[in-house]
DNA sequence: TACATTACGATACGAATCGTATCATAAATA
DNA sequence: TATTTATGATACGATTCGTATCGTAATGTA
């Protein structure tokens, strides 16, 4: 038997729907939002597309597959912000991470929070996230933080992508693990001055 | 038909075992090492643990009580670390988040972070995960900090709880979300070096 | 046009797992 | 001894899974 993900279309036979596949995936997306993932049923999205189950059958080998087309391919290009103050800079992109999900979604961030915590328990779902979500937004950290070692507001020594891992991790753990979500701005925001001001007294170093 | 978690034996008809109790918990962690917590069989840990189960849906409503008991009931005291060096002190104690399990079970940290990852994403185990290994160390590192702060390494004027979510966040970055965990704790340590002494260049504030 | 090929939607199917119900038996109290 | 509750075993209907089968539709080729 043929590899699903191999597949060309040898010009011969009927060709696959372009049609049903769009549909396929957008009542993958559809219905990932009202279940999550471990609840989603092949089945329900085949009678919500309008197709037969084989067809979704043959074209993904599994239910990881489906769902990480489905998101995947919905991520777009990353804009490189400038509200004139990097702190607000740097929130823009951090948010990104999750905002971009929920717009794309057209629901509110809270109701795409448990799905990206599922994406993130699963490595082949995890590793689409960081290819297509999370690394453009580092490239944009990079792009950031570069122009403000120029600019003589961070020292030259720092470690980027480390500082990146920080603002990154505590956007992450504020935004996947927090209890309460409406202070996660100003609390980024200040936790970006306390990294970049320190929280040592200088006498010591 | 009686609470489950109401449960109190009223001095008539045969006792709950509790050896079968604890056949039960120890059976439950064992096969979740094995298969994760969604594929998790209540027929299997029956098996495992020598019970019939319907001894196990008469003790448990669900299968998130059941692993919420047998991950929690295993969480012990943190001690309180004293290197000598405060950046080994908040690093031992952010490690134990997950090494605590680990050792508890007697496997690699590799081993149990797609296990707390699942505990994550589900809403009454992240709670469990919280209250039981999170919040006792947030208690450490508070201890640690106030402790730096009358030594006068920090900043009295510091968020010492937003510092924690830093130091926190972080570190699950790297443990949870990394794709090395071996230069897992240099960076970490490098993280609060920078952390404390600030990536600003002291110019601007 | 006729034929070969592949995709289509519908549906039937066995396998796995779920949580419940039933049962005779065991272990406690009154 | 009688009552009550727990035990392990097993049967059960309900879901969901992924595959197989079917007649039909849509394409390229002879």
């Amino acid at each position: 038997m043929k590899e699903i993900s191999d597949y060309t279309q040898k010009n011969a036979g009927r060709p696959r729907s372009q049609k049903a596949h769009q549909a396929i995936l957008s009542a993958t997306r559809s219905l990932m939002l009202e279940t999550g993932i471990s609840k989603l049923r092949i089945e329900k999205v085949a009678e919500k597309a309008g197709v037969g189950k084989t067809t979704i059958y043959r074209r993904w080998k599994t239910k990881e597959d489906l769902v990480s087309e489905a998101f995947g391919s919905i991520a777009d290009k990353v804009q490189i912000p400038n509200t004139g103050n990097k702190i607000e800079d740097l929130l823009k992109i951090a948010k990104g991470m999750i905002e971009s999900v929920s717009q794309s979604f057209g629901v509110s961030v809270q109701k795409v929070t448990p799905i990206i915590l599922e994406i993130i328990s699963n490595p082949e779902l995890m590793r689409m996230y960081r290819e297509q979500y999370i690394l453009p937004r580092r490239q944009i950290f990079t792009h950031i933080l570069e122009e403000s070692i120029e600019s003589g507001q961070i020292r030259s020594d720092v470690d980027i992508d480390l500082v990146i891992d920080q603002l990154i991790g505590t956007y992450f753990y504020f935004a996947l693990m927090g209890e309460d979500i409406s202070t996660l701005d100003n609390r980024f925001r200040k936790a970006a001055h306390q990294l970049v001001e320190g929280i040592g007294t200088k006498d010591f170093h």
